[in-house]
DNA sequence: GTAACCTTATGACATAGGTCATAAAAATAG
DNA sequence: CTATTTTTATGACCTATGTCATAAGGTTAC
């Protein structure tokens, strides 16, 4: 239900192209030097990193529509994060050189790309609040409030069916699987979410 | 030693005024409406946010030469933190409107200020990771290395003078002021870093 | 010049969440 | 259809960090 971050057609008119990836393929790694735009066209991917013990953390999910890794195409640094894909996804591909004579040549592009990095600073600035300092329900909460207000712009009255796993939950916010098991019951036990067939409703 | 973000001269051309604030004045509450651009002209900022408990979690330090609170002018949301004088500070403000039309006729500083919110973004997911991931040691590694190399662009034999205390390390971190003391020593007792006259040297 | 406050410091103790083990239900692959 | 993997689940135990108390050295305000 998203419109796309740009227009397919406009990135195929730059010189865009679709690459395919199974499921756990890696787009790009940690530490790679970014040289092109990438966009989903079908699919999902995330952005991830491992600490030194092994434990993964998820900077982000991204779906069709999306573009993901761009802050290295406009800062002297190397991507902070490797991008996988979550089951089969396609993804627009556009050199880096093309993509930022597109911006140059689309004002209005260049403009709507302002706001997906504003917005996804705005997911940051408050998930890094949320998982520096608060308990476990807490950094869940939100979570789950960013998803429901944020991304799918519902109301409070809607009830919101989450499309986590656990795990995911857990390597959004830095948790443990089952620490996230444990709050997300004692939650339901609260009478704040309910749970369906193993899915979380909020 | 910083280049401003936006010089100061076409600020003013497009209708920016000064602003004095006194040490601990705030700039702007968590959940105001956004609508201006500011940049520190003299002085630092930071911006915060309180937890439920009370405890503070800084976003970020903004020093001479800085923007800060632009993303809600670019997204539908409020002010996810309060911005705060560290000290007498002197800001230059201007209206969002004057301020999109700037950047309108300006496509240079459109794309410096994409350069700064990529910047910013990487900030975020460093710390995003650091902060949900590691151990208290880690957290305050992950944050000194991006002063010093992404930053200051210190290399890793120039010494790098700690300009932070304790307590903000803390609340940049979300550890507690204690557990940061504590780790720091641990740090020079390790012979990582070095402890001047209380200063922290990196 | 001194009072008030801030920063660094240290000890004792409590606890949330991590770790590890084990397992059943559900989903997926071949 | 069956084997394998993933996801959810739960119990027992452990530890890093939080909490609280107390204090001394620095800094700031008036």
């Amino acid at each position: 239900f998203f419109i796309p971050m740009i227009e397919k057609e406009l990135l195929i008119q730059y010189g865009a192209s679709e690459k395919h990836y199974v499921k756990d393929e890696t787009i790009f790694f940690k530490g790679d030097t970014p040289r092109f735009f990438f966009q989903v066209a079908s699919g999902q991917i995330k952005m991830n990193s491992y600490n030194d013990a092994g434990k993964e953390f998820i900077q982000g999910i991204f779906s069709a529509g999306r573009s993901f890794g761009e802050p290295p195409l406009f800062g002297d640094f190397l991507y902070p994060a490797n991008a996988v894909a979550l089951e089969k996804t396609t993804v627009l591909v556009l050199r880096k050189e093309e993509f930022q004579t597109l911006l140059k040549e689309h004002p209005k592009v260049h403009l709507a790309f302002t706001e997906v990095l504003a917005n996804r600073l705005y997911y940051k600035a408050t998930m890094a609040s949320g998982n520096s300092n608060e308990n476990a329900s807490d950094r869940i909460r939100t979570l789950l409030d960013y998803l429901k207000f944020q991304v799918y712009k519902l109301s409070k009255e809607e009830l919101f069916e989450v499309d986590l796993t656990r795990q995911q939950i857990a390597d959004l916010t830095g948790l443990r699987v089952e620490t996230v098991i444990r709050s997300i019951k004692k939650m339901e036990t609260g009478g704040e979410i309910t749970i369906k067939e193993r899915r979380v409703y909020w």
